[in-house]
DNA sequence: GGCAGCCGTTTTGTCGACAATCTTGTTGAC
DNA sequence: GTCAACAAGATTGTCGACAAAACGGCTGCC
């Protein structure tokens, strides 16, 4: 009786805060940039109790920080909270990778193998960093809908929404896209092979790696 | 100049969502449920606006549906949904208890592997559940301090939300308390020791454990 | 009896207004 | 010149009102 037909809210607010997300994470608003509810109504021409609605949403997913009276502004995280996050993305990546492989046909990683190949290898040596962070978010869009996993899904994107400028600028450190290239082709063998275990074990070290990049040059992206 | 006190935030929204919260983990609000915006705001004394911007905090932590024009009821989870929880519950609290493990000296677990010891078996025995549940919490929390991770510890405190009653359902099963009791202290025991990789595959057999208690009795649990 | 359509009621969506609080700029005393 | 007190403006917190949509019951037709 109850069509469960799982409709995404077409809500306005939903709009708003999509947008609003969007932008913090791209750091259009820049970390500590301070929201005006003002503004905001009047660029998307609507009311203020919608926007404090969407700051609402927004503050619950930790993208911003609201203090009674003084406003809203968007979290500006130090290299400690930083550390945090990425203790949590290596296991949830690592596991991502693996349900992923245990979900789906080794076969269906095929296409993302030779979109990792000789071509990529050319763009990264000639710093074409778009495209590498094209597929980048291609494989990562492909294997978090094979791990069929919504609430594994949501915290990644969580994630995601907090360090995809900042893995920007540490993909752009001098040879970090190359090695990070070396290892995502690694592990989309081990994914090709059907090896869950393999590729959940690399997927955490390239994690890692990229951590490491992330501390060794944190004044430059930080 | 700016001190960084780390006020939360004295708004009255965000009592309003602690509340909800609560209410819907304990089941007090039963899932399904629909919430009225009215019902509330008069409960509360508040305006609706208030209770809105509390739903859109509610709504993007998972604990409610909102469909446009016809409002927000409790989410309702099945068996499917529950083990993508558990999925991801399971490496979240195995990277807890190493972390925890790891930041801290063996000897601060001492009191907790006490308060597990005959005492609590002959609780678990006699069927008072209550102290057992109890201390579970307190484990809970005195390992998510310890781990010193805001992002994970705001992860797990958002699966605990969703998971908390079912948790207590299991714990009631036949056999489920005794069984999971002697692994919470095969888990002490490893932190007591220090040995934070033991203690992470204990604390995720564990998980598993509950698992599949939920999986075998899910018609009594869900 | 069953069902389609209508209508009043309930509930949600949106907005603007007002009060409380904070911020900023100015004045004036020392 | 420095600093405190004050005042004006800006910003957030809260509310009630109105519009739009969904719900529920009723009527009347077949």
């Amino acid at each position: 009786m109850a069509k469960t037909t799982q409709h995404i809210p077409r809500n306005s607010v939903n709009d708003l805060v999509k947008v609003l997300r969007e932008r913090i994470a791209q750091h259009e608003y820049q970390p500590g940039a301070k929201l005006l509810e003002n503004d905001i109504a009047g660029e998307f021409n609507v009311s203020r109790a919608r926007v404090r609605e969407a700051f609402g949403a927004l503050e619950s997913r930790g993208l911003i920080q609201r203090i009674p009276n003084r406003g809203a502004e968007v979290v500006r995280l130090n290299l400690t909270q930083m550390f945090a996050i990425y203790e949590v993305r290596e296991i949830l990546e690592g596991l991502c990778v693996r349900l992923a492989v245990q979900n789906s046909k080794p076969e269906s990683w095929q296409d993302l193998v030779v979109q990792f190949g000789r071509d990529m290898e050319r763009h990264v040596r000639n710093g074409e960093y778009e495209e590498y962070i094209g597929k980048l978010e291609l494989v990562r869009r492909r294997t978090a809908e094979a791990a069929h996993n919504p609430v594994l899904a949501e915290m990644l994107d969580s994630i995601n929404d907090k360090t995809r400028e900042i893995m920007r600028r540490i993909i752009i450190l001098p040879g970090r896209a190359a090695e990070g290239l070396k290892q995502h082709r690694a592990v989309l063998a081990a994914m090709r092979k059907g090896d869950a275990a393999l590729a959940e074990k690399l997927k955490r070290r390239n994690i890692r790696s990229s951590r490491e990049f992330l501390e060794r040059f944190q004044s430059f992206v930080l």
